[in-house]
DNA sequence: AGCACGCCGACT
DNA sequence: GTCGGCGTGCTC
């Protein structure tokens, strides 16, 4: 027998060992071994079990040891994490790494946190103590004051030396117990009740959308298109108690900033089962107990970003992926998978039912919903007496914008803030100003490792490349000329904020950017300020649009509605829209009727006026319309070679290489072709020339199969070590 | 990616 | 005379 095993390393192969010489446990698909590997001691995984290796036995090592009882990746992991290895074109080893918890990854048994503790014996008194033996009474006493356990880290808090519990242990006066702090009975899910709290009430739509989901009755896809305020989450949660009620589980996919505590917050308040969160400020070990716990079935709500796809259900019961638009669910480094698309191929075996709900759904997700693929769920109407916001396009045409506003706009905070109420800023921009000119000789203070600006900032005052992180202090004179004439040109978030701080000194001013929330605990406090309900201003960037309810914004002021209009990204367009009825989204909640500005230089532009008068639905219709016409996705599919390397010109030359090599050995199917190389937009970024390669096909098995033949090129290509490349499967940007 | 092997510059 | 620079090549 031979244990074919995927090494964590990005080889695009996989390695065959002998079984291990010693150990007690069988060697199984799906269960971690470690092995020698070159120079070092690594942990792999079983893929395979072959009776022979294609090299003669001699040349194959013996594996270490087989380190798992059970595999560490049931049937359906193993294959997701496989199948998007292959589809994502990434080395299968690294891709089942990090399908796992890093506890894991480094080899740690499968098991709950448990520590030993110390207790004293029953029956084990001061008494049997020496009245001289001064430190072994104070831990004795120790022991007894504390009957639950006492750790050894507890011992040197109280000064008390380690050694002296084996002298008590001898004496039979302690000993020593597992401590597991983890909750951990798979039959928790015998319990009764599983409601906290009374479900809502439906409307016509929401329950026409419960039906469609249709949970329990095996496979089948929902698009859930519902507005903001139009209560998808109810839906969500109803749909959820169903699963919870035949005793099997749900995992909910939010994006990156979606995980909020009021998010859990909503699903604990609802239910009386185990809801576990699988955030970015778990430490491993409690990463590894939440995944030890989804896969043992006592976790019933399973709430996480992207890699959550990977986590396993005993008992899976439904799957949703809220915000299904974000663009977070796709890695955008290394495994650039789409946990969104997994989550299609995920329910699709398990035989369970999934909801992707937007209220600005991805083209990609819509055209399925409109070809019948999906089935689609619309939520019209917003909850309560709750009114949709109103949209206006903002002439700023011929306007000198102060600060990154009109005059026009600053009379209508000025009218809403009479009201007494709050107003919501937004301008994806931070830093002070986007750029420092030159007033002498016209030269704009670029970083010296990207093709771009460096930003201005001002708490605390520095230059600030956003694409590579450099950062330098403020130069009091230009690098080309020698003058001293350097002044901020355009607005970002800092400056917005000074100039509204200035123009209305009476009501607070909440900047709210990754600068300003950077600190601990600056975000809740934000949110609690701006929770008072007392009039402010808040101006942000983009974090603002995403997970918060301002019920008391009467006036959404959106600075710069152009800037995706007219970019070489194909979706640019839809990002635009997306973001914007994202942060109108914040507005006119409860009894408040919204009012949301747009400022733009485009008063006319189709676009933007059929977003806002006939809603995201007809802007959607129209620009899959386009797509179409242009055989853009969601009509064909795009790989992008992108590569890189520290002199221009390398990375451009062996896309080129590649291109050539493709030219002469394969043909192209038909219905695909390559276009490129180019370079990246940003041609330099880190100090790296980039550039890319497109792949497109109408169909997707047919740009799989000319992947696979690209890789073998790029594998053998000599130039290898000199340039880093990576293959990107449906990608979302940098074109 | 690691890690070793291998052949040329400034140091105890 | 050696420590160490990173180019090249391999990992069952």
């Amino acid at each position: 027998m031979i244990l074919r095993v995927a090494i964590p390393t990005p080889l695009h192969r996989l390695f065959d060992y002998r079984p291990p010489l010693s150990g007690t446990l069988k060697p199984q698909v799906g269960c971690r071994v470690s092995v020698p590997f070159g120079q070092r001691k690594v942990i792999g995984i079983i893929t395979a079990l072959p009776e022979h290796s294609e090299l003669p036995l001699d040349k194959l090592k013996p594996a270490h040891i087989i380190l798992d009882a059970a595999p560490v990746l049931d049937g359906l992991q193993f294959y997701l994490a496989r199948w998007a290895a292959s589809y994502y074109a990434y080395p299968e080893g690294d891709a089942l790494s990090q399908a796992l918890p890093a506890l894991l990854r480094k080899g740690e048994p499968a098991e709950f946190t448990h520590e030993t503790l110390w207790r004293a014996t029953p029956g084990a008194s001061l008494d049997a103590l020496s009245k001289s033996a001064t430190r072994q009474r104070e831990l004795l006493a120790l022991l007894l004051r504390n009957p639950k356990g006492v750790s050894t880290d507890l011992l040197r808090v109280e000064s008390l030396p380690v050694p002296l519990l084996k002298t008590l242990k001898d004496k039979a006066l302690a000993e020593t117990f597992i401590h597991h702090p983890t909750p951990l009975h798979a039959d928790e899910r015998e319990e009764g009740e599983i409601l906290k709290e009374a479900p809502l009430t439906l409307n016509t739509e929401q329950h026409q959308a419960l039906q469609n989901i249709a949970a329990g009755s095996g496979f089948n896809t929902l698009l859930l298109e519902g507005i903001t305020g139009s209560g998808k989450t109810e839906v969500y949660l109803q749909a959820i108690q169903q699963v919870l009620k035949e005793g099997k589980q749900a995992l909910i996919l939010v994006p990156e900033i979606g995980l909020t505590p009021q998010t859990l917050a909503r699903f604990k308040a609802r239910f009386q089962v185990p809801v576990i969160a699988l955030h970015s400020g778990l430490t491993d070990r409690q990463r590894l107990d939440a995944w030890l716990m989804a896969r043992e079935g006592s976790a019933r709500i399973l709430i996480g970003t992207r890699s959550a796809i990977f986590t396993p259900m005993r008992y899976p019961g439904l799957i949703i992926v809220d915000e299904e638009h974000d663009q977070s669910f796709k890695q955008q480094d290394g495994f650039r998978y789409s946990a969104r698309d997994l989550a299609v191929l995920r329910a699709k075996h398990e035989d369970i039912a999934l909801v992707l709900g937007s209220a600005t759904p991805s083209l990609e997700s819509l055209h399925n919903a409109l070809s019948g693929r999906y089935r689609h769920s619309l939520l019209t109407t917003r909850a309560g007496k709750a009114m949709p916001p109103a949209f206006e396009l903002l002439d700023i045409r011929g306007e000198t914008l102060n600060c990154g506003l009109s005059d026009s706009l600053t009379q209508r905070i000025e009218t809403h803030l009479a009201q007494g109420t709050q107003i919501l800023i937004f301008l994806n921009r931070r830093g002070f100003s986007p750029s420092l000119i030159c007033h002498n000789c016209g030269a704009v203070n670029e970083c010296t490792r990207c093709d771009a600006r460096m930003t201005l900032h001002r708490s605390p005052p520095h230059m600030h490349c956003h694409h590579c992180d450099r950062q330098t202090p403020i130069p009091m004179r230009c690098n080309q000329c020698g003058s001293e004439d350097l002044r901020p040109s355009g607005a970002g978030t800092e400056r917005t904020e000074d100039f509204l701080c200035h123009r209305f000194p009476k009501t607070p001013v909440l900047r709210i950017d990754r600068d300003s929330t950077a600190r601990k605990n600056a975000m809740s406090q934000l949110m609690a300020q701006i929770h008072t309900g007392k009039p402010c201003i808040m101006i942000g960037t983009q974090m603002l649009a995403k997970g918060h309810h301002f019920p008391r914004v009467t006036l959404v002021a959106v600075l710069d509605a152009d800037s995706g209009l007219f970019s070489a990204d194909f979706r640019g367009m839809e990002k635009t829209a997306q973001l914007v009825l994202q942060v109108a989204g914040r507005a006119g909640r409860a009894d408040h009727p919204g009012e949301v500005v747009m400022q733009t230089r485009h008063p006319d532009h189709p676009m933007l006026n059929a977003l806002i008068r006939d809603g995201y639905g007809a802007f959607a219709a129209s620009e899959l319309q386009m797509r179409k016409a242009a055989g853009l996705p969601p009509f064909s599919f795009h790989a992008l070679i992108r590569a890189e390397a520290t002199r221009q010109g390398w990375a451009e030359g062996f896309l080129r290489d590649i291109r050539e090599m493709m030219e002469e050995q394969l043909a192209a199917p038909s219905g695909s072709h390559w276009s490129g190389p180019f370079p990246s937009p940003m041609e330099k970024r880190a100090g790296l020339y980039r550039a890319q390669l497109l792949i497109q096909s109408r169909q997707r098995s047919d740009l799989h199969q000319l992947l696979m033949r690209i890789l073998t090129f790029l594998i053998q290509h000599k130039a290898r070590n000199k340039v880093r490349w990576s293959i990107d499967v449906d990608p979302l940007d940098s074109y």
